[in-house]
DNA sequence: ACACTAAAAAGTGTCGACAATCTTGGTTGC
DNA sequence: GCAACCAAGATTGTCGACACTTTTTAGTGT
């Protein structure tokens, strides 16, 4: 089934079956930290993680560079790793960022909408609203329903670089924030709405639209966000 | 002096004078790479480039690492590395994802103008039509002047997260494919005159205005390269 | 009790060696 | 002659040990 756990085409390895055990390591961590279960800001002993998962520092100290480079932990030289501190000026920021690449990937998946993609998408609307109807309200579909939405669009947009930046980099950054503040938005069923309109504009192939129209579903988002975190 | 060289600040380890060796080949490689003496598409051998920089394998493969989720080359399990292969459509592919994240941070700028950002900002504005008049057209100064604006844009832009992604990340794909398809753009003149127009958003700030200036100009230099691709 | 110093403990950075895997060239069989 | 197969060489992945740095702790003196 389509979920958030889907592979992306740049993140190959996965697929390929062979995955050295440096690969595992990351993989395993990255779902740790995103999930929480290593809590923010908290520090990293390349002795103990390697102990705990069976595996020489080395291989471990592998794993953690290329935590490091996705912006999951922090590392200072002779020093150590800790896991990334999360802060309300953080999220906001990666909202805005979201905002110009997504609309920009929303942007070319009108213009080099294909009609695979575009069924793809139709059918996932589908889905999710076979689903809200279902929970009538209650909001509880979103994390999932939503992190697909955006996914879609971006992998029909087409473009390696922006696929790539998305969807194996900050979409990570995006989900750690959603596990540990907990964002269950009761934008539901208006969020829903808007994804309808957005894929509207690229069945119709107006990438001008569509991006606006994307644009405008993450602000509003992001507003949302702004006005709970400035309340407490 | 300011040119392209210099530091950001989410690149703090190379200030801190402090840096572990893997840091340096790191650095080191990752300015051969850009600068076309690794040539593109070429095999990497980790025991070979080890002996030349007199390091151990441990460390060179950490400095991989980092090359690797910087985009500059590819690795396969088992297999070794390459150094990333250049095409017309990945310059492309940048040139989107820098119109959506450049137009973002000009609007960003705009909108949070410090008034030492909007200093600077006038002054590089001043020395590069300077340098113009000196060279009266001949279209020289751009790599450098062109760099160093859209550099400083997006430190105003006071976004972390778009700072370290653009400066830290995409730019040295940038200047590899510079370096080694040679864009000297003839479009200098035009090039200053919109730089100088984009600033006056800046300092208006008009974010709006600013965000889609930039953009235009991006895209103009996305045509331009399009042409000379298409032609041959 | 507090501040400063020095030793020891822990942690990170670096290295060389071994094991597993891929590549290459030659060989065999059809 | 060509394809499949096999062995040798080379390359990558993994590991444990050592060197250096940072942090902690114990001690000393005021």
């Amino acid at each position: 089934m389509a979920n958030a756990e889907q592979v992306t085409k740049a993140d190959g390895k996965a697929l390929q079956g062979t995955q050295s055990l440096a690969d595992r390591l990351f993989l395993s961590l990255r779902k740790d930290i995103v999930e929480g279960r290593m809590a923010a800001g908290s520090k990293i002993s390349e002795p103990e993680l390697a102990r705990r998962f069976d595996a020489s520092r080395g291989s471990l100290r592998e794993a953690l560079m290329r935590l490091d480079s996705l912006g999951l932990i922090e590392r200072k030289v002779n020093v150590g790793a800790r896991v990334v501190e999360l802060s309300g000026r953080g999220l906001l920021e990666l909202y805005d960022v979201r905002e110009a690449l997504e609309g920009m990937a929303c942007r070319l998946a009108a213009e080099n909408r294909s009609e695979a993609d575009l069924a793809e998408l139709r059918q996932m609307l589908e889905r999710h609203e076979q689903q809200e109807e279902l929970q009538a309200g209650t909001a509880y579909y979103q994390p999932e329903g939503d992190f697909d939405f955006h996914f879609r669009i971006v992998q029909a947009s087409n473009n390696e670089l922006l696929i790539d930046t998305l969807c194996n980099k900050l979409y990570y950054r995006v989900r750690m924030y959603r596990y540990q503040l907990g964002m269950a938005s009761p934008r539901a069923h208006r969020a829903f709405r808007e994804h309808s309109h957005i894929i509207e504009a690229i069945e119709a192939g107006d990438g001008e639209l569509a991006e606006i129209l994307m644009r405008r579903h993450i602000r509003a988002s992001r507003s949302n966000i702004a006005k709970k975190l400035s309340s407490s």
